[in-house]
DNA sequence: GTGACTTCTTGACGTTTCGTCAAAAAATGA
DNA sequence: TCATTTTTTGACGAAACGTCAAGAAGTCAC
């Protein structure tokens, strides 16, 4: 690859930081076009040889956190254990996430209140969805074994697909619950993530994936997986 | 009220209205204040009058549903059975208000992605959080209330807050997969409302409300409530 | 019914930002 | 070294927000 193509490879990551620090910090509207090319030190122009447009910026810094999520996903697929400690290896991997991406759903759940505006190009839709089934295959997969193995009894009218959907709300649900905390007053709900982490218990419990967490204590296997698995990242989140 | 100022109250309403549909159809981009004025046909100095800016128009729209859900589930409320079957009443109003508002989730998402912009009056801010509060209050109370008499028995480090908490979630979710049944393979989840109720149902016999899901059938318990409390909407949104 | 006073409505206007494009600058390669 | 291609630039047009002074409509005492 000449230098040229990879400055233009390295700015167009800076353009990305720099959006998605904007985005949390100065939210949706104060996002400017202008004021991004003028932090990165390029013209309005070159932006827009990266980005067709503002939203498809936006959803470019979508696409780039969620594949770093799917990785993270695809990491945790490699855990080692009982079915269920593997899926508490997955959820690991969205709180690691979670605490290292806050933008990240701001950003998404912007695209797609967009409408999939027809100003995102088709490629980024795509990337974007491409990186949410990706972590959808792995829980579907461990779930499938699980179920296979007799450790998941699905019962009449139930389905691997519910749960991973059901799994997935509650952890989408983390990110809602922060904005939200602001104005709960039951403390007991303050931690969203340590809410997630009971109610994805709760969750599987009602499934009656064994070992059940009133079997086994899933706390071990979340930080086995933390610290097998995501050293650095959990670190770097503050949860280790 | 002078009929001057019930003409006013009405426009404002057929603002909300306008306002909504543009929104469900066109997206967030799309809604804009010029359009607005024409198709109620006022100008656009009048829309000013009741918004003070477009997101103010935004939150308006969407504090406009939150109220209605509220009010959905403080009918919930009134339902009479078991502890649990009550709680069924109040998933069905969600399932009544999610049939009916496709809009709201949008609007809401939008709302709270806009960063609680300084240019949304505090009061309407104010007015979404109580329609929340309000919804949870009615949830909070059933389950404090089956945790009190015993058919909900939580277990150490669990609280009626959390449980509460965890069914939003899944209800939040479900205007997720709405959006993303799209992309989803699976037909056993293309259901956003049937999932959401399987879901409801795993969660709260995780949490061993009783009777369990397995003990008694909570369709039958949903259709009451939709022909006793809901018969109208149910009926004008397709559930009935 | 009239006129003085208040409230409401209007749409042109200033401002801001998006996205474009022709011209200038830089890179490439024979 | 210079012709060709690629990249960068920033001034510009378009579009939308939000304002405001002037005018229209409503209110009310008499």
């Amino acid at each position: 690859m000449s230098p040229k193509q990879q400055e233009i490879r390295d700015r167009e990551e800076r353009l990305l930081d720099v959006a998605q620090v904007m985005l949390l910090e100065r939210g949706y509207e104060d996002l400017r076009m202008d004021r991004i090319a003028e932090v990165v030190g390029v013209s309005k122009g070159t932006v827009y040889q990266h980005f067709g447009s503002r939203d498809d910026l936006l959803a470019a810094v979508a696409a780039r956190s969620a594949a770093t999520r799917a990785a993270l996903f695809e990491r945790a697929a490699r855990f080692e254990g009982s079915s269920r400690e593997r899926m508490a290896a997955v959820e690991a991997a969205a709180e690691v996430f979670f605490a290292l991406f806050p933008h990240h759903e701001q950003a998404e759940r912007l695209v797609r209140a967009a409408h999939l505006s027809p100003k995102i190009s088709p490629e980024r839709v795509a990337a974007l969805e491409t990186c949410t089934q990706r972590c959808f295959e792995v829980a579907t997969r461990i779930a499938a074994e699980a179920a296979a193995s007799g450790d998941l009894p699905l019962r009449e009218g139930q389905s691997v697909g519910q749960l991973c959907v059901g799994l997935w709300n509650l952890y989408q649900g983390a990110f809602l619950m922060r904005d939200l905390e602001k104005f709960m007053s039951d403390p007991s709900v303050d931690d969203a993530l340590g809410t997630l982490q009971r109610n994805a218990r709760v969750f599987l419990d009602g499934f009656g994936w064994r070992p059940l967490s009133t079997e086994l204590d899933y706390s071990e296997a979340r930080e086995r997986a933390l610290n097998e698995l995501f050293a650095n990242e959990a670190q770097a989140a503050g949860l280790l």
